[in-house]
DNA sequence: ATGAAAGCGCTAACAG
DNA sequence: CTGTTAGCGCTTTCAT
């Protein structure tokens, strides 16, 4: 069907294996043979098929990334980034977005498997072990971005530099009741975070109120219900820190329904500073861990020529970008509301004293 | 490195042949025998390697999927329907999601020649010619996803019958100056929509006031700055469709920075529907545009069984999905504002008395 | 019903 | 510097 090297050494009267050659720039070809063979090649609009050169080979150029879903413009801008730096490489990138269920696992693992990919990265994902143990078995480098697995092919992300910069910040803008929003904890990453925050602040001896933790959804709606639920609290917090950008949006929006005005009544610090958060109304503060990098970072230990790809300790760094989601804390701590908050549209019962605390189970998923 | 069809064979004390026909479940090998074959292929955790396969049949069982960007919700939506049904049908997706530049756009279509795609499923993008050609040549099926190929592989979107609703509906709220925001004409899905508003439009006889066709990036910003733009208007439009739920998005949350509470003051209809438009404040009315009759009319397309995957003539039909934003014209036509128009937040400011009011206000604080 | 052998398109030894 | 040959892992005639 489709043309074939065979073709190409047939019509420059060559062999396949000099058209081979010419193809993958071994240097002893005579130029002018190169030349008849290039020539060839664009008349016939000649493609070398990569299936068959895999299977001499031994190396497909292909790799498997499985996020858990699309709707995070975190996992899209990481997936962007990764195929950029994929591509520019000359491999290829094998999307799976479903896996949720134990058994949807196993068939994204099986379908990477079948299609021999060079390496895997995997977002985000629990639990770990199931996906990670087959590819370990056959020696596939895996890359996970979680924060969890430290060690081996987990990149390691620092997620405490952010932190502490934000938690001082805070509390510099006099800030002591901070809430924090996450994912559930079963979520690797929103549980390194977690652990992240009491570590800062615990280091400047302040006390993380476990009431003050709320779970959300990692979306919009996630952030808005949090709301709800924070401002219930007779002492509510001041300031607040959410796991990712998406869920902080949904604070902003939510906020002012409520009759919170951000910054000045609230301070919100998101997490991830995907490229909306330059875009919210008021910008929004938020915890940068650069997609770039991270991708950089997890193409390098699938591929990176430097090491033997098992014992890559790529750390990427967090920072602090801040914008104007943040102010210092108004003098009372506390302030009325200019009228009396509002029924969350998302929650149709009313909250009566709907208090959460800890970890408890979060808000239903409204997605 | 990996095991292989003969460890199976030797491990079995059968041919490889046998073992294929196991695997590929043809009725003629021995029960007993196939037993014997699935058990080692389990024990020695044994994947036919896709490639050889691919070499031999000819079909990679690859398909291909050109977005222009992930950032759209309406394209995330589709690739997760597409994906899902690509991986039922044993198909596996090649992501391409940077092709702006006439130059990218070539690499991209060398990445899925070279992997030998089994079919290519394009997402409005252009120009389209440089990009479709080289599949047709190959006879590669081509799934075009804008409404601009009627003809052979462009995937039939029928725009007006959505349109046509969504027209009426606002017509019959006493509406008559109905702006339109859309993408670039440049867009072809864009250009599609725009000329199935101005044939609904004339169907019933209404004017369509050229200088009420407002262009906006497919994003929130888009929106908001349509608003931005809208408002200036001595006679503003009290109606308006989005050729996107993004683009809508925006406008709901800007508009009431501006003074504009919706619907009362403004009718607002979105386009796509997508899964966050239920979730939007109010609840966003939108032209629905099933994703997932999109990608399963694609994915027919490329691998339908029923033909000769030329002349498909698969029609997937818009809908209207009526929400909450829109409500019938007020008396006047137009309203006196309770504040002056601000500037759009976008040349950041703070919201200075910040009137909202019950349900209203953007849900989502402005991506 | 099963096995032997050829070949998919390409690359890598080994000759020349 | 180029051509010949073998073989990557699998499917598929063609015999048996």
């Amino acid at each position: 069907m489709a043309v074939n090297i065979n073709q190409i050494a047939q019509k420059t009267r060559l062999s396949a294996a000099t058209v081979s050659r010419t193809i993958n720039g071994v240097p002893t070809v005579h130029p002018v043979l190169a030349r008849r063979v290039w020539r060839a090649i664009e008349e016939l609009g000649y493609y070398p098929n990569t299936q068959a050169r895999a299977l001499v080979s031994g190396k497909s150029r292909l790799l498997g990334l499985i996020v858990p879903d699309l709707t995070n413009p975190f996992f899209t801008e990481f997936i962007r980034h990764f195929e950029q730096i994929a591509v520019n490489n000359e491999y290829e990138l094998l999307l799976a977005s479903t896996a949720h269920s134990p058994e949807s696992i196993n068939k994204v693992v099986r379908r990477m498997l079948e299609r021999r990919v060079d390496g895997v990265a995997v977002i985000a994902l629990e639990p770990e072990e199931p996906i990670i143990t087959p590819f370990r078995d056959r020696k596939i480098p895996v890359a996970f971005l979680t924060g969890s697995i430290a060690g081996e092919g987990g990149i390691q992300i620092n997620y405490e530099h952010g932190m502490r910069l934000a938690v001082q910040h805070l509390v510099a803008l006099r800030h002591s009741r901070i809430a924090f929003v996450s994912e559930s904890p079963d979520i690797p990453m929103a549980r390194a975070k977690k652990c992240a925050f009491d570590a800062c602040m615990k280091e400047i001896e302040l006390d993380v109120h476990p009431e003050l933790h709320v779970v959300a959804d990692n979306s919009m709606q996630g952030g808005m219900h949090a709301v709800a639920q924070l401002i219930s609290f007779s002492d509510r917090p001041t300031a607040l820190i959410c796991t990712s950008d998406l869920i902080a949006m949904g604070v902003l929006c939510e906020s002012p329904m409520q009759g919170l005005f951000i910054p000045e009544d609230l301070s919100v610090i998101g997490f991830d500073d995907i490229p909306q958060a330059e875009f919210t109304n008021p910008p929004l503060t938020s915890i940068r861990l650069s997609q770039a990098e991270l991708a950089e970072s997890a193409f390098n230990a699938l591929c990176g020529k430097t090491e033997s790809a098992t014992s890559h300790r790529c750390a990427v760094f967090t920072e602090l970008r801040l914008r104007k989601t943040t102010s210092i804390a108004s003098p009372a701590g506390q302030r009325i509301f200019k009228s009396p908050p509002k029924k969350s549209p998302l929650q149709p019962q009313p909250h009566l004293g709907n208090v959460r605390r800890g970890n408890s189970s979060g808000p239903a998923s409204c997605t």
